[in-house]
DNA sequence: CTCTCGATTATCT
DNA sequence: GATAATCGAGAGC
């Protein structure tokens, strides 16, 4: 969780230099610096000029990988967070609150300040999961490149991912 | 409920 | 100047 307010990742996807979706595929620029650092960072960038989005640097054979946090489902600082989204949601585990890139990183606070901070100090707390869930896997979305690759990864049936994964 | 389309701005070519 | 790993509103079924 960041500052206070987060809750448990539900659905991320996967990305790496070799992937045409990827910042990290064309090579190394200012903004994706980071992911071509060492793990354990936050790659912070900003989508269609208005939306956060935050990753997770990845250690895969220094190969400028990361992980998007796509969807979490909130826990901590919820009151916190809907006042950051500006939104009147009914149910305070609204699932729209952090299902999806943009929203969680609004709902949390996260911007560019956070671009390249550790992951394991403040304002960041990371923890494991108690124990390990049920995963599926599906093509990812939003892209518009490599759109059909199944690196996507979610926790299956949880009601806060951003858009439900196909059945198989 | 599903699908289409516009908003908005840092970064890249 | 063009592009983008998105969101949300609004039209159409």
């Amino acid at each position: 969780m960041v500052g206070g307010a987060g809750g448990v990742i539900v659905e991320v996807e996967a990305y790496h230099h070799t992937d045409p979706a990827a910042h990290s595929y064309i090579g190394m620029t200012e903004r994706n610096a980071v992911m071509f650092g060492p793990p354990g960072f936050a790659y912070v960038y900003r989508s269609y000029g208005i939306h956060w989005c935050l990753n997770f640097v990845c250690e895969a054979e220094g190969s400028a990988s990361a992980v998007l946090i796509r969807a979490i489902e909130p826990v901590a600082g919820i009151a916190a967070m809907r006042r950051r989204r500006g939104k009147d949601l009914a149910s305070p585990d609204d699932p729209a609150l952090c299902s999806g890139p943009g929203k969680l990183c609004q709902a949390m606070g996260v911007s560019i300040k956070h671009n390249g901070l550790a992951l394991d100090r403040p304002p960041f707390e990371l923890r494991a999961r108690a124990s390990v869930p049920e995963i599926v896997v599906g093509p990812r979305i939003g892209i518009t490149k490599a759109v059909d690759e199944p690196w996507r990864y979610g926790l299956k049936g949880s009601r806060f991912l951003s858009r439900p994964f196909p059945k198989r």
